[in-house]
RNA sequence: GGUCCCGUAGUUCAAUGGAUAGAAUAGGAGUUUCCUAAACUCUAGAUACAAGUUCGAUUCUUGUCGGGACCA
């Protein structure tokens, strides 16, 4: 039981004892009192000025009065300013507190709600490497299912891999083409580095036979694109081309046009011709193509399996595309049959949003074919039948809100019983300081090359400091990698996930100050007080805090609050932000009080409790974000 | 054209409608015979703009400007 929730219905019972008002323990604002206060914690007196006709300080006064004398070992003294009272709480509390907690090593567990969740996160392409956007994809996901495992759901982690389209074929086109027979095995590349190769080759080579394709454009030969159902509309953009770059003050729009004529270029390529005939070939169930495709995702999975192995990110199902296309068309003959959705003249199915403010969707093709849509209709009813879930978690960019609204909506509509618990944890991308990452400008920051980079950081800056030398190759391997997933982790997981966040890749990312290194610096030093002396078990004889001591054990209180806040708002970062104030204010404490020399014994041991609980209440924060912390460093 | 998200110190991030808007970093000034200086202390610096609701607005509403995404 937090001291919030102690203290918030003693004053609702206090305001139904004096004033005979029935004002709920929820609708009090009770918060951290200001520093610049005397006073631990402080209701807000406004919100009820006018429902008691009292002045706030009358009412401050007569509360204050009331709650000393009935609860007189739990609050100590009291002072109103302005419309907030501001309660102290006595220091045997906080010591009771301390010393039945300081050596939980679990702190703030709930016990099993009964609770089942999904949380789908990751779900990459199978045609390239993973990058920074999708750790923080990986980050956020992970750690927002250990949050909720931590208070009390059941969580099932899924990843749905895109293994199938346009984008893998073009990889294996390229292998075929330029391959020569080589293998991740034969050119010691990393196998999904390798596909990822292949991938980059295509695009080049799209681009250039698209550019030759561009050029006979503008020479009036039309001769590619004699196949091509869209050739009357490249005509129509050709004389537009040429009509804007007449003049010079419609460059901009000239280029507009430049680039609508280079897409269909493209389209219109061998390379893209050879590669959409791959995708159909697949879809045919051609045996050579299936084994291209086979042996080229099976390059990427292994390449993943590494990668989500070293950043510690792990899936307890797999779904897979190729499985799942073809999902949902049960749904369209349902909604079809309970006037949800409607069939246009050509045969193809839609469904109308006009009414909640969204658009027309459609759910099928005219040629029978399913949309994304339908697909993840089918795949979120397939998720509930096998696990029954109350909450569905789906961790995927805010590029795709619109799409997840209809979805949920869609689900709400057909009247699916699991519609209500489907969650977008919606977040940012990650951009550079020149804007968004770009396959195509090969601007994209690509996940091992980074942690191998921040590892090699983490080296020199140890090496620089010297503390370590008594370390073997093997531990301080593992120190290296510790360090630099945690500065990487804490770094994108400190953010508010909804917003966009901006990575530069120049400067790095720091190891001081507000960062998962200071966080386990300050708890190897913790450690190392531990090693020499651990807390004895027993009560405290101390009766007295000093401020820096009530200010930490206050802090620690929040802990069990804070995941439960994280926890409800699918957000990580609060206890980012949190653990960070942890470390901070003990790293103040350590600076100004010792701990084994303290002036006496009884401080001692209550200093060694505040510590052996701030270096629990840290690492459990950590293991929620998924950074490990040293024991030395 | 329509819908949605975001605008806070030079920079990167905070702030359940609450008190004088917090950190970090970069800048300036200090701290090491003492449990790890990847540290600590001090200093300077910001709510895009305009109305409205409220005892009180960074937060809610509307509009303007700026950035981004999506839908056809």
């Amino acid at each position: 039981m937090s001291i919030v929730s102690t203290i918030k219905p003693l004053i609702s019972g206090a305001l139904t004892a004096i004033y005979h008002q029935d004002i709920q323990p929820a609708d009090l604002t009770v918060s951290l009192t200001k520093p610049e206060f005397e006073g631990d914690y402080t209701l807000v007196l406004f919100s009820f000025v006018k429902q008691l006709k009292k002045s706030p300080e009358a009412l401050g006064k007569e509360i204050g009065d009331y709650l000393l004398a009935q609860h007189p070992g739990l609050f100590t003294r009291f002072n109103v300013i302005k419309g907030f009272l501001n309660l102290s709480i006595s220091d045997s509390y906080w010591i009771d507190f301390l010393q039945s907690s300081y050596n939980n090593g679990e702190p703030g567990r709930l016990d099993a709600n009964g609770q089942r969740v999904i949380v789908e996160y990751s779900s990459p392409n199978t045609n390239k490497p993973l990058h920074l956007g999708h750790l923080r994809n990986n980050f956020l996901g992970w750690s927002v299912a250990q949050i909720l495992k931590t208070t009390g759901y059941t969580v099932t982690k899924t990843a749905i891999l895109n293994d199938r389209g346009i984008h893998i074929c073009k990889s294996m086109a390229a292998w075929e083409a330029f391959g020569n027979g080589d293998t991740p095995e034969s050119t010691g590349i990393k196998p999904d580095h390798f596909v990822g190769d292949y991938y980059v080759k295509a695009e080049n080579t799209i681009k250039e036979q698209a550019a030759i394709i561009v050029d006979r454009f503008l020479k009036n030969d039309l001769t590619d694109v004699e196949q091509d159902p869209d050739k009357k509309e490249i005509q129509q953009l050709l004389d537009k081309y040429r009509e804007l770059s007449a003049k010079t003050e419609a460059a901009a729009g000239a280029a507009k046009v430049l680039d609508q004529l280079k897409d269909h270029a493209r389209k219109n390529t061998a390379f893209m011709k050879t590669t959409q005939q791959m995708l159909l070939a697949w879809e045919m169930n051609d045996p050579h193509t299936r084994a291209l495709w086979n042996k080229m995702n099976g390059w990427v999975y292994e390449g993943f399996n590494e990668t989500y192995k070293k950043i510690g990110s792990d899936f307890d199902k797999n779904y897979f595309e190729s499985d799942t296309y073809l999902l949902g068309k049960e749904f369209v003959e349902e909604g079809l049959a309970k006037g949800v959705f409607y069939k246009k003249a050509d045969g193809s199915v839609w469904i109308d949003l006009t009414a909640d403010g969204l658009d027309e969707k459609l759910v099928l093709r005219k040629d029978g074919t399913s949309v994304y849509i339908t697909q993840d209709l089918g795949l979120a009813d397939n998720k509930y039948k096998e696990f029954r879930y109350d909450q569905s978690i789906y961790v995927i960019a805010d590029e795709q809100n619109y799409h997840m609204k209809v979805l949920k909506l869609i689900l709400e509509k057909l009247g699916k019983p699991y519609a209500k618990g489907i969650y977008h944890l919606s977040y940012g991308l990650v951009e550079l300081p020149s804007g968004r990452m770009k396959t195509r400008e090969g601007t994209v920051v690509d996940a091992d090359d980074l942690i191998e980079e921040l590892k090699k950081v983490a080296s020199e800056k140890t090496e620089e400091l010297g503390k370590v030398e008594d370390f073997s190759p093997g531990e301080l391997n593992e120190l290296y990698d510790t360090i630099a997933l945690g500065a990487l982790k804490f770094f994108i997981l400190r953010v508010d996930p909804k917003k966009r966040m901006v990575f530069n890749p120049e400067e790095s990312i720091d190891f001081h100050g507000f960062t998962g290194p200071f966080i386990q610096f300050i708890h190897a030093r913790i450690k190392s007080i531990l090693r020499k002396e651990k807390a004895m078990a027993g009560p405290l004889q101390t009766k007295d805090l000093l401020p820096m001591e009530r200010e930490l054990i206050i802090l620690l209180e929040q802990y069990p609050a804070v995941i439960l806040q994280a926890a409800n708002e699918h957000d990580p970062s609060a206890i980012a932000i949190y653990v960070y104030e942890v470390a901070k204010t003990f790293s103040s404490f350590y600076t100004a009080l010792k701990v084994l020399a303290a002036e006496t014994e009884e401080k001692k041991q209550l200093r060694l409790q505040i510590s052996e609980m701030t270096a629990n209440v840290i690492a459990a924060a950590m293991r929620l974000l998924g950074i490990r912390v040293p024991e030395r460093m």
